[in-house]
DNA sequence: TTCCAGGGATATA
DNA sequence: TATATCCATGGA
C-alpha cells in the first residue's frame, strides 16, 4: 500500500485501495462524520480528518501511527482482492465496494457497539453511541471521545435505557462491570476458537457480535459474521443446505479460509447498499 | 398498523 | 442440541 508518513498527517496515494465512503459505510464504524470538503472518523479519544484531493487522500491527525494501524495501511488489498475475485459472485461486490478496508479498531469501543447492534439498525446505532459519549466521555477539542471502562461502569441501566438502548441497557451495564476487570489484549495472542468463546460469556454478546469483534477489533479474518442480510446472500451465492446460521458461516468459512472476513464486509455492503 | 433492523437470552422439549 | 418467543425503539 502506497502512503507516506509526515508530522501530522499521513498521505494515501492508492486510491484504488482506499475509498472513506466504502471504508466506513459498510457497518464496521458508527462513528464518523461527513462533511462537504472534509470526514472526520473518531476512535478511542482520538479522531482524524480526510481530505480528498485529486490523486491522494490526506489525513490530518496528531497520532499519526495509530491511524496507520486503524486503517490498516500496511497491508495489500489489491492481493486481497485477486484472490477474492476469484469465487462465483465476488467480483461485482469487489468492483462495487473498491476501496473497502478492515479497520484496527479498539476492542473495548467494538464490544460495546456491536452490543447495541443486536436486532436494531444502523442510523439508531450510530445516535445511541453517540449518546454515551456525550453523556460519558471526556471533552475534547472536536467532540466527546468514547467513554474509558471507569467511565462506563459510573453509568447504570437507567441511564442506557434513557440514551435509547432500549433491552439492551442491562447487557451493557452488566458487560461494563464485567470488562473493568478483562483482559482484552490477551485475545489477540488467542485462536479464532477459543476467543470467540471466551467473548461469548460477555452478557449479550452472542455468535454474530462475537465475529464482528474478532474481525474490526483483532482482525480475525477466519470469521464470516452472519446477519439478517448475509443469512439471504447464503442462499443467493447457491448454498442451501444449512438453515442454523452458526452452520452457514461454518460453510462460507471453508468456502473462503482466511479471506471470510473480507468476502464478507464486500458481499454484506454490496447487498446492503442494493438491496 | 405492521414490518424491519449487522441478534441474544431464555424456556422448553 | 434445536426451536420458539420475547425483547425497546424508531423509521419505512
Amino acid at each position: 500500500m502506497n502512503y507516506s508518513k509526515e508530522n501530522n498527517s499521513i498521505v494515501v496515494f492508492d486510491l484504488a485501495q482506499f475509498d472513506f465512503t466504502h471504508i466506513v459505510e459498510c457497518g464496521q464504524t458508527f462513528r464518523y462524520r461527513n462533511e462537504a470538503d472534509c470526514h472526520t472518523i473518531f476512535s478511542k479519544n482520538k479522531f482524524c480528518v480526510l481530505q480528498k484531493k485529486k490523486d491522494c487522500v490526506i489525513i490530518n491527525t496528531s497520532d499519526v501511527d495509530y491511524f496507520i494501524n486503524y486503517f490498516d495501511l500496511n497491508r495489500d488489498y489489491e492481493k486481497i482482492k485477486e484472490s477474492l475475485c476469484k469465487y462465483d459472485g465476488m467480483e461485482n461486490a469487489i468492483f462495487y465496494g473498491n476501496g473497502i478496508r478492515i479497520l484496527n479498531q479498539d476492542p473495548y469501543e467494538m464490544i460495546i457497539s456491536f452490543i447495541l447492534s443486536s436486532n436494531n439498525n444502523i442510523p439508531r446505532i450510530k445516535t445511541i453511541i453517540e449518546r454515551i459519549c456525550e453523556h460519558l466521555g471526556d471533552k475534547t477539542e472536536w467532540g466527546y471521545a468514547f467513554p474509558t471502562t471507569e467511565q462506563m461502569v459510573r453509568a447504570d441501566e437507567q441511564f442506557f435505557r434513557f440514551v435509547g438502548a432500549g433491552y439492551r441497557a442491562n447487557y451493557l451495564k452488566e458487560t461494563a462491570e464485567r470488562l473493568s476487570d478483562f483482559d482484552l489484549e490477551h485475545l489477540k495472542e488467542c485462536s479464532t476458537e477459543k476467543a470467540r468463546k471466551e467473548l461469548m460469556t460477555l452478557k449479550g454478546v452472542g455468535r454474530k457480535v462475537a465475529d464482528c469483534i474478532l474481525l474490526f477489533a483483532y482482525h480475525k479474518t477466519d470469521v464470516f459474521p452472519m446477519d439478517t442480510w448475509t443469512k439471504r446472500i447464503y442462499t443467493m451465492l447457491g448454498f442451501c443446505e444449512e438453515r442454523v446460521p452458526e452452520k452457514q458461516a461454518q460453510r462460507l468459512i471453508e468456502k473462503f479460509g482466511a479471506l471470510s472476513g473480507y468476502a464478507q464486509q464486500y458481499l454484506y455492503y454490496y447487498y446492503r447498499t442494493n438491496k
